[in-house]
DNA sequence: GACATGAATGTGACCGGTCACACAAGGCGC
DNA sequence: GCGCCTTGTGTGACCGGTCACATTCATGTC
């Protein structure tokens, strides 16, 4: 044990080497487990490894092997729950791994601000993450491979709308399949249709989830409204939910995640309509709150932090091959019923 | 414009300097904006760079200079959201700086994971800022300099109870002298006194949010009740707001944030006491649902994101001697008065 | 016209690790 | 007793930058 406090300059494994009396390779090999080092020798490096307080210097090691073991997430917002619970999946992944996460806020989705900050991830890390449920997210996964060549790319997205992409490095949760039944719940309680309040759709089309819930209107034959667009924040929920509120046909609502619920919610609320009796509510993600409200919120819950993790793991996958690219991780979200939800009311 | 593809070993200076014709020193000259290069090479020199698409190691740059231009964040949680918006405002400032921000999350408070997160940090980038609103945050802070000697370390702490606590480097935005508004707030509208539900506190004794309620409470000459121990999340202002609900003598409730906050509406409505009706509930935070809630919330707001943002400057200020150590920045939170508080019911 | 001065550029060492290779000593086969 | 393989260890170059110092040439000064 080293009490000298005034380490100036740490211990380099040359310094190790002098205080044992071998050579810096020797010290090397000792940290690195090679196993022809002699265990006496093993031993009095060791001692001397300890002594000076020996840690081996991350910069060196990144230069010396070309590998940073370093890898970025990119994401648009830290602050929203799922965005939020993805990172600290990945996170909690990465250490496991002895893998360091670095973090870039997308502010925009402007083409330079993205290239810019995919610049900067390819030169921290050795791996990127990008969460890509929003625009500036998808342009970060669709032009990181044309930025920086060898920069490998693993995604967190929405539920492919073509057949799983070949072999895109993407994970997912089958959030389609999610709409999908929160939708048929909503339906099979009497409902004559369901309208939706979307969060921002990542591709220029429509959401996964948005399918999910047009497949499953489709399929019972339901009249297919036109989505609400809203944003991700309970403020864009409270507008969409106004507009919806006005409309007396209107008795049951899937809205895109549990905050946009939340502010439909509220706007329901304040036009007098009472949930889930004159209107059904049925928000995604079952973030903390959703399980407190009043009423209680009727959502999709969604296997976030598995969600990092899985991505990491892809990351790592590629990283050292000998990791198995793992089968295409996708778990299925569980719908859990609440207050929120209840049958229409008998028809007036 | 480089439009080889295959880019294989990116380029490197003394690439662009056999491109450029010069040595690599003149190309490192020109990249740091050395004064005394001849226009004609530094043209030269740049039109290699741009041709060869060169980009400077990251990782020998930091290896050469010693420092790596990076800090890490650790904290005990990355979903809450107070949290994730100071991490939030914390890369922002450091984006702009052409900082890199990595993360790490403490998982317990236990002395070994803390050490061993702290040595991550302490060597992967230059600089610490520590979340420390909890029991693992501050340990972390307390004992990040005793780990690594010569780490700066920079704390995100709740007010401290003793005056500035000499010159540590902490950033902090004054929630005692919150607290006490929003006590004083709820006295004011007539309540008799006001009960506390608290989040964990960092300190052994007492969290600055406790005491400014204490303070407000003894000014009043108001009965101080226990606080209720709460955590951090809704399930805990639940359980703690069941325990108020039962006793009839509890008007008013203060929560230490916005989730407890949620949570004990939420009991208060199962017991069937009316908000603001018979009883008033205060929060902590302003996060984005409390405004939307049902009743909205009264509560305050807190500038996380100016807290992180003034966390980076600091440590940036230790980092880069040049810049200022910028006077403590203090953020003086705002109360925000809803529909959860208000008069308590006529005596009965 | 000799010499100090400064601008423009190049050379070598270094940061702290890793890798490829050289080399000495010991064990074994024949 | 010689070659050969294996084990243990050391040497030198390298990763891609920076820094300190040397060098060259043009200019100004007396």
């Amino acid at each position: 044990m080293n009490v000298t406090g005034h380490t100036r300059r740490p211990a380099s494994i040359r310094d190790v080497a002098t205080a044992a009396g071998v050579s810096y390779q020797t010290v090397s090999r000792v940290i690195n487990g090679h196993p022809s080092v002699r265990p006496a020798t093993r031993e009095r490096v060791l001692a001397a490894i300890d002594d000076l307080g020996f840690r081996r210097n991350a910069t060196a090691l990144a230069l010396a092997s070309g590998r940073s073991r370093a890898v970025t997430v990119l994401t648009a917002n830290t602050t929203h729950y799922g965005y939020a619970s993805i990172l600290q999946g990945i996170e909690e992944a990465a250490r496991a791994a002895s893998y360091s996460v670095g973090i870039g806020v997308l502010e925009s989705a402007a083409e330079d601000t993205v290239a810019a900050e995919v610049r900067r991830a390819a030169d921290a890390g050795d791996g990127l993450i990008v969460i890509a449920y929003d625009p500036a997210g998808v342009r970060a996964l669709d032009t990181a491979p044309g930025l920086s060549a060898d920069l490998p790319v693993v995604g967190v997205v929405e539920t492919p709308a073509s057949p799983p992409g070949g072999d895109r490095p993407w994970v997912w949760t089958d959030d389609r399949e999610a709409a999908y039944q929160a939708t048929r719940h909503l339906l099979s309680l009497g409902h004559e249709t369901v309208h939706y309040v979307a969060i921002p759709s990542s591709t220029r089309r429509t959401s996964a989830r948005t399918t999910g819930w047009r497949q499953a209107l489709k399929e019972a034959g339901a009249s297919e409204p036109r989505p609400v667009q809203g944003s991700w924040s309970p403020a864009g929920g409270h507008a969409a939910g106004a507009r919806l509120a006005a409309d007396p046909a209107v008795t049951a609502v899937l809205c895109g995640n549990d905050d946009l619920a939340l502010g439909v919610l509220r706007a329901l609320h304040e036009a007098g309509r009472a949930v889930p009796d004159e209107v059904s509510v049925a928000g995604f993600d079952d973030a903390p709150h959703a399980a407190y409200l009043t009423p209680s919120l009727t959502t999709v819950r969604m296997d976030f932090t598995g969600l990092g993790r899985a991505a990491f793991a892809l990351l790592h996958g590629v990283l050292e091959k000998s990791a198995q690219v793992a089968p295409r991780p996708v778990s299925v979200p569980e719908l859990v019923v609440r207050e929120s939800s209840g049958p229409p009311p008998a028809r007036g």
